[in-house]
RNA sequence: CGGGGCGUAGCGCAGCCUGGUAGCGCAUCUGGUUUGGGACCAGAGGGUCGCAAGUUCGAAUCUUGCCGCCCCGACCA
């Protein structure tokens, strides 16, 4: 893509009603535009980013064995209704009437229409195990939305739904998603931490939040720092296979947000690997049984010829949370500095004198070549500065720069920047084309 | 919802206290000089001062009401 034919608003001053460094970055970089509290319109910028987050969810979510699908933004109350969910949720679920003034709502959640469809076509325990999600827009009416996109009221969001014959089953549903998602934040270049949450009135052990750490984040947590260093299991998981092990590997050592604190607990792990830091959480799963299934009459006829309700969980992430929390884990004073993998360009090729014929042809080669080695470049073909066209490169985020000046192409290099290290290689063109396209900075 | 704050040009702000027909920086446009880390000079355009009432000869400025937005708290992916 042309810088000259894309559309990119960048801002050089920081707006006033932006609090959080990724909420900043993200207006000035001409990634997201408020439209009103909570709901941002996604600039072109902005909207590549939050596609390339949403496909790696995607990924992960289908190689965890979940089958993806697409429920509507708009419900029917009456569901809501069925559960007893319609007058409990309160002011946050956004109602709307239509023009026969039958009560609709838009989704603040998935849980009643998802059992709906569940128990339309679904009677026998041979129907299940089954993991069915979407990613889809929804909203809930917060009293206050703040940090830009990571508490909007409109936000993007994966959520899946677990369905089983009994508790035992329903937890090796869980452990796939709890695995699922140690894979996902590591491809999105987050360190993200599995947390006993809250299981409220259901109770049982299985909720957990996925905490990002980050400076920045909105609470505070405690963990052992073991399970930061963790790491993901990655790809070659048999999610077919017994996680318990993983997933107990990591549910073993101490972690927990304010609200589950257990100072006690948190002093018994050795001094020198007792983490205290603030998060941002990005992902909660949640087994909750019969909650729905049994209100809705979601029944499975099991071989003993009884009917009992289907035992289900469900699994969100903030998609569009995400987001903000990536950028909120990777900046620097001159701007984002995105994971390769959610970079919404594989890099920046920066024309120091467009309209300098050695440059111009220079740059429209090395373009031809790395879009037709499969990659996305930026091309900064303006005819801004030089400082303008770094300090938009830097602020946007690009992974690497190419960097094509005149005094350089005298000598036959060009510069290629690593944007994270700030480190610069000076080489031949035709060096650094080869490199980029083969992805060789992408280790230093 | 409790507490605090802000709405003045596209963005960031001053002016308001002490009423007198709106200003600065950036951005934009024109011309020229420039060109390796957000250039310089000269000129130009752009504002129902959030909205509505009220006080006054006169309101961005004072009063009242409404709307919008932000921050802290309680709540949440």
């Amino acid at each position: 893509m042309r810088l000259s034919r894309f559309f990119l608003p960048v801002l050089k001053e920081t707006p006033s009603d932006a609090e959080i460094i990724s909420h900043q970055l993200m207006l000035r970089a001409g990634m997201i535009r408020q439209q009103s509290a909570g709901i941002y319109t996604w600039l072109p910028l902005g909207w590549k980013v939050l596609q390339k987050i949403e496909q790696i969810v995607r990924e992960e979510q289908n190689r965890a064995g979940a089958v993806e699908m697409l429920m509507p933004t708009l419900q029917s109350a009456d569901l809501w209704r069925e559960s007893g969910r319609y007058d409990d949720y309160g002011q946050e679920m956004l109602r709307i009437t239509d023009r026969k003034k039958r009560d609709m709502l838009y989704g603040p959640t998935n849980e009643e229409m998802i059992t709906d469809i569940f128990r339309s076509y679904c009677r026998s325990y041979k129907d299940v195990p089954k993991l069915l999600y979407h990613i889809q827009w929804k909203f809930r009416d917060e009293i206050r939305p703040r940090f830009g996109v990571m508490r909007g009221r409109e936000f993007l969001m994966k959520d899946t739904y677990s369905f089983d014959t009994d508790e035992a089953a329903a937890r090796k549903s869980y452990n796939r998603m709890f695995i699922a998602y140690l894979n996902t934040f590591t491809r999105l270049g987050l360190k993200a931490v599995p947390m006993r949450a809250d299981t409220g009135p259901i109770g049982g052990d299985l909720s957990h939040e996925f905490i990002v750490l980050a400076e920045t984040g909105e609470s505070e947590v405690f963990c052992h720092a073991d399970l930061v260093e963790m790491g993901a299991p990655g790809a070659s998981v048999d999610f077919d296979g017994d996680l318990q092990p993983l997933v107990d590997q990591r549910t073993a050592l101490y972690a927990a947000t304010e609200e589950m604190h257990d100072p006690a607990a948190f002093a018994a792990v050795p001094k020198h690997r007792q983490l205290s830091a603030r998060g941002i959480e990005v992902g909660h799963i949640f087994n909750f049984g019969t909650k729905y299934s049994e209100p809705m009459k979601a029944n499975l006829t099991h071989p003993d010829g009884q009917d009992r309700p289907v035992h289900m969980g469900s699994y969100g992430v903030g998609v569009s949370r995400l987001f903000g929390a990536i950028i909120e884990a990777h900046h620097d004073e001159k701007g984002c500095i995105w994971p390769d993998s959610v970079a919404p360009f594989d890099l920046g090729i920066i024309n120091m004198r467009a309209g300098d014929g050695a440059c111009d042809s220079a740059c429209d080669g090395a373009y031809a070549s790395l879009v037709a080695a499969g990659l996305d470049p930026l091309y900064d073909d303006t005819d801004n500065r030089a400082g303008a066209k770094f300090a938009t490169a830097d602020l946007i985020g690009l992974p690497y720069q190419l960097v094509v000046g005149p005094r350089g192409l005298k000598e036959g290099k060009v510069e290629v920047k690593i944007r994270r290290s700030g480190e610069t290689h000076e080489l031949s063109l035709e060096d650094a084309v080869a490199r980029l396209a083969a992805k060789d900075f992408a280790n230093g």
